[in-house]
This record gives structure tokens, sequence and C-alpha cells, in this order.
DNA sequence: CGCGACCGTCCGCATTTCGTAAGGTTCGGA
DNA sequence: TCCGAACCTTACGAAATGCGGACGGTCGCG
């Protein structure tokens, strides 16, 4: 079997995390955001404090990873600010790894470190293991209603009138999914991608569960009539 | 004395937080207070366990500061007493860095270790740092009462359909905080920090408290249908 | 100093999950 | 109608997951 090649989401945490990254070197940024996007998190940018502060009030994001230099207001500086009015956790990329940076860092009220040059898995397994513990920082995920169906995603559960159904762990993460993009047409690929997080692999794999989910959503798994196939390109959830 | 160069407390944010120390050194106590005053938290002080243990009950402080070296009762001991009845954060004292007094720490209960001799800066830091951490925990808590259940937090009582339950410490924190949240799916790890205010650790350790508190309020403990398993997430506290 | 409560850890077992493969069926164009 | 590609169905088995039981260490209490 073959794996992606950043580990991914652990099961149970494909939530759709939105990852703020405030850096100014181009080249950084780019390569910071690919890794985390493929890890399953949607990534915005900002390239300085001002933006980077601007985005934490308007986006709201679940994580911001904040580098110490940037150009206009210094990153200690902009962590101190966002501090003085969220609790977002924060992950500062500092220059060296001298104590004077550090020691900066935790004042000016940061959750981790990184010293620069870091390496990308690093930061993507920093940011996993502080999301994967918290709990009251992250924004809620809202709850969806569709046709017959209910999902409320913090409690993981997806009903149908009424219903709760019993789906495993990548049986929910491909309804949800479905559901959160109705009435288009994914292919299998892009279902790898968004569900599983793979960037390959065999694409049986999603054709076996969106069976699996058939057999628990349709009337008549045989002629399904809302997890339907699109001949030639994928599946599509009609409602 | 030369003042410290902390970061003052951020208008409206740190001011009223009461912080104990309880140290026999004058000198130190001395330090240690000064640097935390100036960083804008109101200190209180003891000097050996028993008053300690006295202020912790009648002043209901926000945050501890132990001394691990004692007159009369050991400080990891009077940490546990404090356990016993109060969630507050510990700051343990340790004479050593070494290994040995953290794990004792941790065992007792504490949430952070320092290292004497300990630079009163670093103290500051790791006090904002836990009080910023806990600050909705550390808000009045109010009665809460979801289906059969009623929890009085600062009794540390638990009722189901009026009968107080028998829980122990940590059955107790798991459960209030499982009613705080009812409704929601929650993993191991998120659960061991929110819970036991760990980082790392053995997940098994959740696994069988989970089974504890179902022994005491499910009807059939082998088919819980109130504090449920998730299949491959964690648990979920059905009402 | 013995007894029980508490709590973290570990082990064996049962169950569930899920990727993979293999063979059958359907679809659409010529 | 024929054919190949796309898709479906089923089954298998390794790995993951959860659970009960038990053990040992610590602490509180008589």
């Amino acid at each position: 079997m073959e794996y992606p090649a950043v580990a991914p989401a652990r099961r149970g945490e494909l939530s759709d995390r939105r990852v703020l990254v405030v850096e100014d070197d181009p080249t950084v940024l780019e390569v910071a955001s690919a890794y985390l996007e493929s890890a399953g998190y949607l990534v915005e940018v900002a390239t300085d404090g001002f933006a980077a502060l601007e985005a934490v009030a308007a986006r709201r994001p679940d994580l911001v990873v904040l580098d110490r230099m940037l150009p206009g207001i210094d990153g200690a500086e902009v962590c101190r600010r966002i501090r003085a009015s969220s609790t977002v956790p924060v992950i500062l990329l500092t220059a060296m790894s001298a104590t004077e940076d550090r020691i900066d860092g935790l004042e000016a009220g940061a959750d981790d470190y990184l010293a620069k040059p870091f390496s990308p898995r690093e930061l993507v397994l920093r940011v996993q293991s502080i999301l994967r513990r918290s709990v009251t920082e992250l924004t809620p995920e809202a709850a969806i209603e569709r046709g017959p169906f209910a999902l409320d995603p913090a409690a993981r559960i997806i009903r149908r009138d009424g219903r709760e159904l019993a789906l495993s762990v990548r049986e929910f993460d491909l309804l949800a999914f479905l559901l959160k993009h109705p009435r288009q047409a994914f292919s299998r690929e892009q279902l790898l991608h968004a569900v599983w997080h793979w960037d390959f692999g065999d694409l049986s794999t999603v054709t076996v569960t969106v069976r699996r989910v058939r057999e628990k959503i349709e009337d008549d798994p045989t002629s399904p009539t809302t997890l339907v196939t699109v001949w030639g390109v994928g599946y599509r959830l009609d409602l």
C-alpha cells in the first residue's frame, strides 16, 4: 500500500479546520501552505501583521502560524494583539532557536515555536498535535440539514428522516463531505483527496465505500436514487 | 529591588486573578510575590502546608504556586490534598530538575513544575500561560441540569434523578466535563487534555475511567446508552 | 500496620473496520 | 449486436479498535 507524502489527519479529525499562515517570504509561505493543505487543512494566508490581525478577526481561524520577522509590526507584537481578543492557538516561527526569542514568544502568548529553517513536516505535526487536543478554542462546525438528511459534525451523527445512521468513520466522512457539497459530481480522485487525504492510491477504495454508504441510505441500494453514479465521471449526491 | 521586566497584565483580562504562593524561604517568597504582583496579580502567601490548605479552602485562589519542600507536610502531599477538593491549577517548585521530582509532581496532580533555582520571569510566564489556558474554566461555575443529571461544581456533586452519585475525583471531572459539553464527540486525546491536563500519556487511562463512570451511571454498563462510544473517534454523552 | 478506595497500566480477547482483489454486470459507441 | 471500459458486488483477512479483567502502587483511615 502506498502512503501520501504527509501523514494524513487522524481518523475522525478530517473536519475542515482553518489555519492562517502569516509569512512574508513567498517560498516559505508556499511550502508551508502546500504541506498543510495536503494534511487536510484549509489554509488562508497573510503577508504582513496588519493583514494577519484583520484575517484573525474576520475569518476566525482555528490556528495561526506566525512568522516572528514580519515587515511592519513585529511577529511577537502581532501575537500579543491577537491574544488581546482571541484564544486561538498560535505557533511562532522564530529565526533562531535563541532563548531570547523563546522567552519573548512565551511572553507574547504563543503556544508553540518552531526554529527556522524548519521542516514542513514538523510544522504539520505540531499543528496536528495542537488541534488534536484543543476542545474549547475550536470553532464548532455548523449543523447542516438538507432534504431528509441532518448532519451534526460535533456529535458525529447523520440522521435520515430523524433516524440516526450507523456509519463507520470513513462512511461518515464521505457522506458528510457530500452533504456539504450536494448536487455536485466528484471524481473518485477528488473524493480520495478530499475525504481520504490521499494524493494517490487505489480508486476502488472509493467505489467500495460508496457502495457501503448506499447500503445504509438507499431504499434500494441496487438502483440508487440519492448517491448516484455519474457515468465516466464519479458520484453525486442528489437530494 | 529591581523591577521585573515582564509584560504587565492586559487590561480587563488578567486583573483580579488571585495567586497563592506557598513558600517557606522568605527571600524566594519575596521575589516571587514582587514579580507576580508587578504582572498584575493579587498575591496571597502561606509559609507552610497547613496554612496553604486553609488558604485554598478559604480564599479560593485562581492558581497556586507551591514549593515542593515545606516544613510539616510535603509539597506533593499538599498538592494531592488540594486536588481532592479542588481543580485549581498548581505550579510546583521542585528543588532539583530531576525527572524523579517531575514524575512525583505530575502524579500529585500538579499542572506544571519549575526547577529551583528558577527565573522569576519564567514563573510569571508559566502562571500567565496556565491562567490564559484555563480562563474559561475559572469563571464562576454555574450549576447545570441536563436530562436526569444535575451538576453542582462548587459542591463537586453530580446527581442522577436526584440521587447523588458516588464518584471519585477523576470520575467526577470527566463526567462534569461531558455534562458541560453534551452531545459532542471527543477523542481520548481531547479528554486527556481537557480533564487530566496532560499533553501526553496513555490513552487507555481515558478508556478505563470511562468504563468506571459507566458502571455508575448506566443501567446496563455493557450496552451504554448515555456515555456512548463513537467508534474510531472517542466518546459522547447523550442525554 | 492492615484494609479498602483510588487510579494508572497492562494483557488477552472479541468485534469492527476497511483496503484489496477477483469475478460479474452494465453502459455506450460503432 | 458486439466489445471494451467503467462500474458493481462480494468476500477475505490484516489491522485497528474497544473492552473486561486483573495487577500493583499509593494514599487515607481506623
